[in-house]
DNA sequence: AAAAGAATGTAGCTATGGCTACATTGATGC
DNA sequence: GCATCAATGTAGCCATAGCTACATTCTTTT
């Protein structure tokens, strides 16, 4: 198809910019999650050992993590910072209210997420790890939607 | 109950050490996720603007992923360091042959696992902002058990 | 061709979260 | 009681990933 000569035609090299950025949010959100991860992980974890040893300690969380107790000592600084454990030098960890109420909501939420990957048939051991990673960033609604597929197949 | 007085007793102050590190294994891979998250979200990302408008620029980047160009110039650096993209100054950025993998792989992986949080009755929003961060902890085993209920909800 | 403006690049800051190496403290065993 | 060893703490390193402020380059407009 030939151009007409005539026709005066806009160059543009540049190319134009895509104007949608709805994509932005997902990105935010997860990003938002990865935030809150490690206060829920650390949360649960000593709720776990305090109900299991009656105490949580630097070293079973370093175990329980697979983390070096250096790191688990700096995240237990921000942790107290942050308002979800107390702790004193040499001494057990333990969770404060806010640090138990995240603990309780992070666990309930992972043991359905674990549940309901194993009754799609996951094997349990590759549920449990891809449940550690994805609870996060399972808003209350997919989890609402986890809990009804769970109790319809229970039915 | 009394304690007989004769009876010698082991006086542990110190509380014994929980001897399971099993979940430990499970962290280790959601950290894992992590590291290759940024490589797997900016291949889809390059790869959807350049079917899209021809060439993904820094800027386009940046707005779809919600960050500032400095962000994205820095992570453009790591990427072409590990042999994800090709970039110049002030050129677009393109995907290697290992870049491309990338991209389909986790465009595939992340379209399943937003088809299968629709089929659960979850908002197209919600599960999109969900889908952005649980894709990258889908293990091949739980992306096959997605696609399987998929399939048994079409038939 | 020059000006203006958009895009890109760079300098330098911050926070998180990993690590090794070494110092200190506390609990156990003798 | 004291020695030993486990646990804890600290110093200092690294990488990733975010930012603001400013410099440079390229594209478009006039
Ligand atoms: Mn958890
Ligand atoms: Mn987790
Ligand atoms: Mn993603
Ligand atoms: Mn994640």
């Amino acid at each position: 198809m030939a151009m007409n000569a005539a026709m005066p035609r806009k160059v543009t090299t540049r190319k134009p910019r895509p104007t949608s950025v709805a994509e932005a949010e997902e990105f935010r959100q997860t990003r938002e999650d990865h935030a809150s991860e490690t206060a829920e992980d650390y949360a649960e974890a000593i709720a776990d050992l305090t109900d299991a040893v009656g105490e949580a300690r630097v070293v079973d969380l370093a175990k329980r993590l697979g983390v070096t107790h250096v790191t688990v000592n700096r995240t237990i600084a921000r942790l107290q910072r942050d308002g979800i454990v107390t702790s004193q030098p040499y001494r057990a960890i333990f969770l404060t209210d806010k640090g138990r109420r995240v603990a309780s909501a992070s666990k309930q939420r992972h043991e359905i997420v674990v549940a309901f990957l194993r009754s799609l048939g996951v094997p349990d051991h590759v549920a449990r790890i891809d449940a550690e990673g994805m609870e996060h960033h399972v808003s209350p609604e997919t989890l609402a939607a986890f809990k009804a597929a769970l109790a319809a197949r229970n039915r």
